[in-house]
DNA sequence: CACCCGGAAGGCTA
DNA sequence: TTAGCCTTCCGGGT
């Protein structure tokens, strides 16, 4: 009953559920391709990109779930009754350097999570921050087992038939959502409901909603020339996810079969931030030729890692993936200019590029010829994809 | 010391 | 079971 538990099937099936129950417009639930972990993931403006007309409600209707998941697994544990801030979790195993994650208050529905920017580099902790109204949650990173309500919904699988009662996890609870909640939620919703737009810059495309920005933006101080020392948790959207067993931090990001998990798109995405929140790790040097630098290259690592679910990332992996992008003419060194890289292809070829067979192939075959009909013969094996990909329905907007 | 490189092996996911 | 995409580790170079 913990959507924090959900397959990607339940996913669906919550909002084909929600969709009846709230009479919403129906959502396209490849836009919500992705397990409850990631689900819980998403800020409010996350679902509204994904759902403008029915992102609020679903939106509003996660939190409630999100927070009786939670109040269920403090009454079942029980464990930190003591005051002030309980040191409840230990996100993964052997952090390295890595920030405090300050879970808020769980009330306030519309602002699922905050997350301080990474830290001394000495903590390895994640702290659950306790309800008010008592202890915090606790949740184990290593056993691997799930806490409170451990009957995953994994055992509902797709045997459940498709009909307009609640998905099974969801049936289990005596009532999870309350419709009038759910609305009530909604019309006090401080902020209205607006449709998230991603300017698109210069000529990248921002990449709309692949990437769960308010997780990573959450993560980070506000930009500044230099890192703050910390004050205190800066407003940030991770919602009170249980340490992935075997998920990732941020997200399955839903909406491009890519997704984030791709590091150049991740590069991208935070180089194209409407906001220029991660100027101080990643930076444009010419943005027209792809040319970057990577300005605080441990940080950036970080935030790899943490979109990876990978929290012993450092720079020297993550660089070692970026190497591996250099065979299939993703990206390459800035020859003698250190952390300066460019991108060889545009984020709207890579997008669409997504066997990277097809660019190893592409590669080997320029290689085996001679050097010069390089970019046209990659360009054509992507071309080639492009148009394949092209018949299934695209949720770019650039 | 920090960055850079690429081989090798292995893990995780779809 | 397999392919893709890293992650991890490493020895060596600048």
């Amino acid at each position: 009953n913990d959507p924090r538990q959900w397959s990607k099937h339940n996913v669906s099936m919550w909002l084909e559920w929600c969709t009846e129950q709230f009479s919403l417009v129906p959502t396209d639930s490849e836009n919500f391709h992705m397990n409850g972990k990631a689900l819980c993931l998403l800020s409010k403006a996350d679902f509204l990109e994904r759902a403008p007309k029915a992102g609020d409600v679903l939106f509003n209707a996660l939190q409630l779930l999100l927070h009786r998941a939670l109040h269920t697994a403090r009454l079942t544990n029980g464990t930190h009754g003591n005051g002030s801030v309980p040191r409840n979790t230990v996100i993964t195993r052997d952090i390295q350097g890595f920030g405090q994650v300050l879970l808020q208050d769980p009330a306030s529905y519309n602002q699922p999570l905050q997350v301080s920017p990474l830290s001394a580099e000495v903590d390895s902790t994640v702290i659950l921050s306790p309800d008010p109204s008592s202890g915090g949650e606790s949740v184990q990173g290593d056993s691997g087992g799930q806490q409170a309500g451990s009957s995953t919904p994994s055992s509902n699988g797709p045997g459940s038939a498709k009909t307009s009662s609640p998905p099974p996890s969801l049936t289990a609870t005596p009532l999870l959502v309350d419709k009038q909640g759910v609305m009530d939620l909604v019309r006090r919703s401080p902020t209205p409901p607006t449709p998230v737009v991603f300017p698109p810059r210069g000529g990248v495309s921002a990449f709309p909603g692949m990437l769960p920005d308010v997780a990573l933006h959450s993560m980070l101080p506000p930009v500044a020339a230099k890192p703050p020392v910390l004050p205190a948790p800066v407003a940030l959207t991770v919602p009170p996810v249980t340490p992935p067993a075997t998920g990732r931090v941020v997200a399955d990001a839903p909406g491009d079969k890519m997704s984030v998990r791709l590091l150049w798109d991740f590069l991208q995405q935070l180089l194209n931030d409407p906001e220029q929140k991660y100027r101080y790790c990643i930076t444009w040097k010419d943005q027209g030729k792809g040319v970057f630098k990577i300005t605080d290259p441990h940080r950036l690592a970080k935030l790899w890692g943490m979109q990876k679910n990978h929290l012993n990332m450092n720079f020297d992996k993550m660089s070692r993936a970026m190497r591996y992008y250099y065979r299939v003419k993703i990206l390459q060194k800035e020859p003698g200019e250190r952390l300066c890289y460019r991108f060889l292809r545009p984020p709207t070829e890579l997008r669409y590029c997504k066997q990277r067979s097809l660019l190893d192939r592409t590669v080997s075959s320029d290689a085996a010829a001679n050097r010069e009909g390089e970019e046209e013969e990659a360009s054509s094996a992507l071309d080639m994809s492009i148009k394949e990909e092209c018949l299934s329905p695209c949720l770019e907007n650039d």
